[in-house]
RNA sequence: CGGGCUGUAGCGCAGCUUGGUUAGCGCGCGACGUUUGGGACGUCGAGGUCGUCGGUUCGAAUCCGACCAGCCCGACCA
């Protein structure tokens, strides 16, 4: 491609509201603009670049037997609504009408429609099967952010695997597990496979793969020593035991104004230190009230609360509310005698006596409680947030708190949507099961965004070769001269016919122009030609990742590059 | 949805407090000339419903109101 003939408008200053690297870098780089929030053109370069991601999963879903389809994405709202997820999925799902009038849903992930197809399947002898597709998926995101990585409109690659039976998910489950990795291996990608909270899709078990980023939204914890890792929402870490003492006796005490752990651990500092106190939070988990209770120099890990009860939505409860449900405020709660409200209570409190907590009753605290004599208990519970720092829970080292892109989730589903759109299948012995599902989900563009944020220095983009945009840069210092141009134009046609994807630029540009916006766009290798090479017989070859620089023979230029990249993209 | 901020040329910004006639600057863009191994220089030029609607006023980018859009911080996800 003649740079002089693309549409690659880079842009010397980001846009002032591009915060992340990657969303300034790409508009920079002429890869991406934004239509609205949340809603962007893939220009040229980014194009190429999406569809050598794209590429790359479609390779990988396909050498673990998956069957690419192609679903809509405009359904009628009375699937959602089979599924419950018409009302679970809330303001997300895009929702609009028809002329008719009739609901339509636009999709956000397809486990309905795949399960629909699936009653196609009718005995245990057409299991398994993985079946996929790459398509635009909507969600009505609240707050889009960061360029590429939240947004309203994008691309998922979404599988489904189908099985007969528990240990036919876990295979499944586990070859899209090796797949992502190679995916994320092929595209320069440092993924981190981390156990996480199955949230709003439901299922058992699911695993994120997580890219480090400033610009990540997740907080992922793993040990400075072993292989453990998870996600915030389900980390734990190993708490050393408090010794209470000999249990005492159960009593009020008088706490003027005290309201806040810390104020009352400072005023009784010998019964009421953080740790020996409860904390008492009420939430409101789809509409109805539990006390949640944890130690109180603890935080509440909100989806490990909404994991654990088993909801999708939940909130902390308004102050009338906690009035209306315990006749305090919050600062005097307790859950000490507390019946026909259900107490939800953290593992670290187990076992725990000698404790302070509110008695329900402004200025006033109970102290020598016994967890488990004064407390009426429905559920334990890990709903504590891990710190930094904690002792793991596999070997006591501490481990490391850090963000991070989530760029692929991967579900063991179960069979609720099988059961719902009634896709059953029949065994050896003729008896009936539903399917069961597993769903697995790579957000295409937010890949290309985690490249970005992966893969670059001070001047720019720096792609590996396997989604680079184009594998060489022939950087022409004057292609106003003849004699220069032509022999660039050699090479071109030399690497060309090598079966590389180049880029020269034929702009008649100062120098300094032409290797900034190269060093920009990120492409992976650059051979300068000017006339002084040419009239030397040296071109500069340079490597965009370290910027090395080295004098080629012009003659071996493109036996040289074409063995490097073929190379490289045999790595992948 | 709660909190904060911003809308003036393709990008970055000034002007607004204290209303006044042709709305400015840098980059970028077009033409010509000189330049050309790290974002050149000169001359000339094109490009703006000042987010939208309404109000106040003789007069509004500027004051007032409503709305819209975008960004950032919190609760959600590939």
């Amino acid at each position: 491609m003649r740079w002089s003939k693309a549409f690659i408008p880079t842009l010397r200053e980001a846009p002032a509201d591009a915060e992340a690297i990657s969303h300034r870098l790409l508009v920079r780089g002429g890869f991406v603009r934004q239509l609205a929030a949340g809603s962007y053109t893939m220009l040229p370069l980014g194009q190429r670049v999406r569809l050598k991601v794209s590429e790359i999963i479609r390779q990988e879903m396909n050498a673990i037997g998956g069957q690419e389809m192609m679903l809509p994405t405009l359904h009628p709202a009375e699937i959602w609504r089979k599924s419950d997820r018409y009302e679970l999925m809330g303001d997300n799902l895009f929702k609009l009408h028809d002329r008719k009038g009739a609901d339509l849903v636009l999709g956000m992930t397809e486990e309905e429609i795949f399960a629909i197809l699936a009653t196609e399947l009718f005995s245990y002898r057409d299991l398994p099967q993985i079946w996929y597709q790459m398509h635009t998926k909507f969600r009505d995101e609240p707050r889009p952010k960061s360029g590429l990585l939240r947004v309203r409109e994008f691309t998922m690659k979404d599988s489904y695997t189908l099985d007969i039976d528990a240990p036919g998910l876990d295979s499944g489950f586990d070859k899209h597990h090796l797949a992502y990795k190679r995916i994320f291996e092929r595209m320069g990608l440092d993924a981190v496979d981390v156990t996480a909270s199955s949230g709003a899709m439901g299922g058992t078990e699911s695993v994120e793969f997580m890219v480090r980023s400033n610009a990540g939204e997740d907080w992922i914890a793993t040990c400075s020593n072993c292989d453990y890792r998870a996600n915030v929402e389900k980390a734990t870490t190993a708490l050393p035991e408090i010794d209470d003492g000999e249990p005492e006796e159960l009593e009020r005490f008088s706490t003027p104004g005290l309201r806040t752990i810390r104020a009352l651990a400072e005023a009784h500092s010998d019964i009421a230190s953080p740790e020996k106190q409860i904390k008492t939070l009420v939430f409101v988990l789809e509409d109805e009230p539990v006390l949640v209770l944890l130690r109180g120099d603890h935080d509440l890990q909100e989806q490990k609360l909404l994991d654990a009860a088993g909801v999708g939505d939940g909130r902390p409860g308004r102050p009338e509310e906690i009035r209306e449900l315990l006749g305090a405020d919050p600062g005097s709660l307790g859950a000490v005698g507390v019946e026909g409200v259900k107490v939800i209570v953290d593992h670290s409190l187990k076992d725990r006596s000698n404790m302070t907590t509110g008695a329900n009753q402004d200025d006033w605290h109970y102290k020598g409680v016994s967890v488990e004599r004064d407390i009426s208990i429905d559920m334990w519970a890990d709903l504590r947030a891990v710190r930094d720092g904690e002792p793991c829970v596999n070997c006591g080292e501490p481990i490391e708190l850090w963000k991070g892109i989530e760029v692929g989730h991967i579900f063991k589903l179960g069979t609720s949507y099988s059961e719902a759109f009634g896709a059953f299948v029949q065994d050896e012995a003729g008896d009936n099961h539903p399917i069961i599902m597993g769903s697995y989900g790579i957000g295409v563009e937010r890949g290309v965004a985690a490249v970005v944020e992966a893969n670059h220095d001070e001047s720019g983009i720096v792609w590996p070769v396997s989604v680079a945009p184009y594998e060489v840069v022939i950087t022409v210092l004057r292609a106003d001269d003849e004699a220069t141009m032509s022999a660039a134009m050699d090479l071109y046609s030399d690497l060309e016919a090598g079966g590389l994807e180049v880029l020269i630029d034929d702009r008649v540009e100062r120098p300094g122009v032409k290797f900034a916006d190269s060093e920009l766009i990120g492409i992976p290798y650059r051979v300068t030609v000017g006339p002084r090479g040419v009239s030397d017989g040296v071109f500069e070859v340079t490597v965009r990742r370290g910027l090395g620089k080295t004098e080629v023979p012009a003659g071996e230029v493109s036996a040289l590059l074409i063995e490097k990249i073929e190379s490289a993209r045999s790595h992948i």
